[in-house]
DNA sequence: GAGTGGTCTAGACCACTCA
DNA sequence: GAGTGGTCTAGACCACTCC
């Protein structure tokens, strides 16, 4: 039977829970009872389920049973792409530039957001990313050494750090952050646009088995969006 | 074995993969070599290099095998909670207001987003959410009638089109944008900011079974920072 | 203690895609 | 055509939690 698929499965319950069939709050039959409905496995049934309790539509409890959710506290994915795959799936054509390089003992608000001593030395970089020639994103960056020593031999200059952390340092943990900024004097030269415009502002904090790697702050010139899909 | 639980299979391909023991691009055992490896089922080192793939790290492909990614289309979650229970979760007293209700035809920007003709009767609400007596976020909201008759019934005037959405029209799919915008004076005025501020915008449009439900643009004052974890 | 979900196994067939 | 991942089954044991 191809009735028994998880994906069919999973959209009848999502078809029970759209009409109110089953309603929110409500107890929903056991794994052993939909299986046994559906003429499936359980294992079938529970993935359909596990799948529809991830994105938050069921709560499932052992003993208790699942219910449809009463408070969906939903999640949705986005996507965390590099800078030229960003650029290049718009059709414009990528380019980049370095504008600084550094080593030495950062400031107190990159360091501590780290988790970092006051006096760790990092690097820090500062970058542009341009879509067909226009300011596309500001990067500014400080990695910890300690974590990525290998980025004290490289000069940046062709290559950005974030193509080059990637395949250096894949992370295991991070943190993001998304937030508008009044553009300042330098942000908003860098970036073409007038001192005070509204920015799109991400922060990203990355951890590599609990060691902090590095912290980047992504400048965006108006009108840049960030489009996700559940 | 407790050593054959899928988590831990995971983790150890984490770590040879943190470690550069499989590197960036490289080919990894099929899933058959790796169950007779790790003394597993195969269905259990399945699920390891499924999640795997699923949060980017890895790359499958069938017939062509299992290659840690090279450019980690990385993924990352945020949740979708209910505004109140985000001021709730900062401490704060949250308290609603109903701006406005109207039903009729609405504007042709609204109807294209959802995908609808453009003479469709929508509800439009504009209401605000105050944390602590301060605004915290402007809600400007369409809701398809057909999609929801029971919402025109509704007044709207003690519980958030929100909450009350989210017991009786539960969505199956979903799209959101973010993005920076200046005030405008009418916002500057509700959210209590200067006109031209840097606001944080997030736009959601969601479906129930390809049926579009609402669409709502969420505008927060300067200061308000979306945070995430992964 | 008993019921429910969480996970694992061993085996099987299918679907896609590369050569 | 053949190799690899995708999925399903049937059965089992375990872990958590409610009563």
């Amino acid at each position: 039977m191809s009735r028994s698929s998880f994906r069919n499965i999973k959209s009848e319950m999502l078809r029970r829970i759209a009409e109110q069939e089953w309603r929110p709050g409500a107890l929903i039959p056991g794994e052993e009872a939909l299986a046994a409905e559906f003429g499936a496995a359980r294992a079938t049934v529970n993935r359909a389920l596990q799948e529809l309790a991830r994105s938050g539509i069921l709560e499932r409890k052992r003993k208790a049973g699942t219910r449809v959710a009463l408070h969906p506290v939903r999640e949705a994915r986005f996507s965390i792409p590099l800078v030229r795959q960003e650029v290049e799936a718009c059709g414009a054509a990528y380019a980049y530039r370095l504008l600084s390089r550094a080593v030495g003992p950062a400031p107190e608000q990159a360091t501590e957001k780290l988790g970092l001593p006051e006096d760790t030395p990092l690097l820090h970089l500062e970058c542009l990313h341009l879509a067909d020639g226009a300011p596309y994103q500001f990067e500014d960056r400080y990695i910890h050494l300690e974590a990525v020593p290998e980025a004290a031999d490289e000069s940046f200059a062709e290559i950005g750090p974030n193509e080059w952390l990637v395949n250096r340092a894949p992370f295991s943990h991070a943190e993001f952050t998304f937030f508008a900024a009044a553009a300042s004097p330098r942000e908003a030269e860098l970036l073409g646009t007038a001192p005070g415009a509204a920015l799109f502002v991400a922060e990203r904090l990355t951890w590599l088995l609990d060691k902090p790697v590095t912290h980047v702050r992504m400048t965006h010139p108006p009108g840049h969006r960030m489009v996700t899909m559940l």
